[in-house]
DNA sequence: AGGCTATATTGACACTGTCAAGATAGAAGT
DNA sequence: ACTTCTATCTTGACAGTGTCAATATAGCCT
């Protein structure tokens, strides 16, 4: 019927049939969709219409819309891996301020893309048994961040008592609440945020950063 | 065509062309298959169906789904509310042991009813302008919360430079961090949460309860 | 008794995810 | 080179969804 948008990333322009990166071209355009129009705003029958394909050819590429979701929050954890490595592998920061912009990072990326972060750390992707590739690489973005922490306990600069895992847990957790607080609009829109932060920052350097 | 299940809590119940309470029913049922069956489980006409009316028979008790759903959200904050109160008013349990009452009792909740946790702090309900009376009642909810807080200000167990409201949004944010990692499997289970909320509030007493 | 209004009903529509059966084209084997 | 194989893409179909419009019912007010 209607031949619409043809040329989105056709990999060999020659034929059409074959697209070539479909699988590749979904997920951009899913990212894309749900940073704009948000998860509930994503159908697979419209997805492939903007693609340009048919409605049952990203079955081909992705076994459920499930799936779909899935592959697009994996893209999410790949993302904040590698900021988190750009900043602990850079010699030229304190460790501090590793922890301060590796935080600050973490809250930015949330509240920029919320309905991806959403989908990152939303029960069904965890619930199920299926999600495999996505979890691995979520755990692996985890371990990224409690690496941070170790550095801290290898420099003596925690209390014998703090379990540096159990302490990269609380921080998350304390990051993963403002954040969704944050970005589902509940805290009062912008102006807040950023003192709260600062005032959590501040707590946290107060225990932490204590020589024995 | 099916005059299945006519009988779930008729009140009138010698006519049912009008159901009487009919808004108070498909509440109930709502949360009920929420708690059961998830969120993405609750279809309007099974709802319906289960309660024993006509598919847009609901539609005359709320104005959309959305709204049904920020009704069930409501529902929450009011249970969580009424426990924030039974605690706070009860004059034998100390002031500290209150608030270890409360957080704990709120980690409960959210772990016990996680769907229904997801609804109350889902990006739909607050985003919208829509949801008025819900986001009254979670206001309210949470002025009780902060209520403690400045129980501990007035009692002088807090430093000079603590500012409690911004205390209690941080707290609130590490136990809806905690909550919702809790609920929704991405920490270990069950096992680890208990140990890490003893750590978190342990590392908070020794911050706060420290008379002057 | 008559009528108003809140409440409930059937019919219809567009949209969704997904399965089954068939078409196509590039690669692999002869 | 020609066949065959297989991954990929297509159309057709189905059940399920939220929601609107038009209609029916019944209890309450006068």
């Amino acid at each position: 019927m209607d031949k619409l948008i043809p040329n989105i990333t056709p990999a060999t322009p020659s034929t059409n049939y074959h697209h070539g990166n479909l699988r590749e071209a979904l997920l951009a355009a899913s990212v894309d969709i749900i940073r704009n129009k948000g998860i509930q705003g994503l159908s697979l029958r419209n997805l492939a219409e903007v693609v340009g394909v048919s409605r049952t050819a990203p079955y081909h590429h992705f076994k459920d819309k499930d799936a779909l979701l899935a592959a697009v929050a994996e893209q999410g954890f790949l993302e904040m891996s590698a900021f988190f490595h750009k900043v602990i592998e850079n010699p030229e920061i304190p460790l501090m301020q590793k922890l301060k912009q590796a935080l600050t990072d973490y809250v930015q990326f949330a509240v920029a893309h919320p309905e991806q972060y959403e989908l990152m750390f939303g029960r069904d992707m965890w619930q199920e048994e299926n999600h495999d590739a996505f979890q691995r690489t979520a755990k692996d973005c985890f371990r990224q961040y409690v690496q941070l922490f170790e550095l801290f306990k290898e420099e003596g600069l925690l209390e014998e008592s703090e379990n540096p895992l159990r302490l990269a847990q609380i921080m998350w957790a304390t990051l993963h609440g403002l954040a969704k607080l944050a970005c589902d609009g509940i805290f009062g829109k912008q102006d807040d945020l950023d003192d709260i932060i600062q005032y959590a920052m501040s707590r946290f350097e107060g225990t932490i950063n204590r020589p024995k």
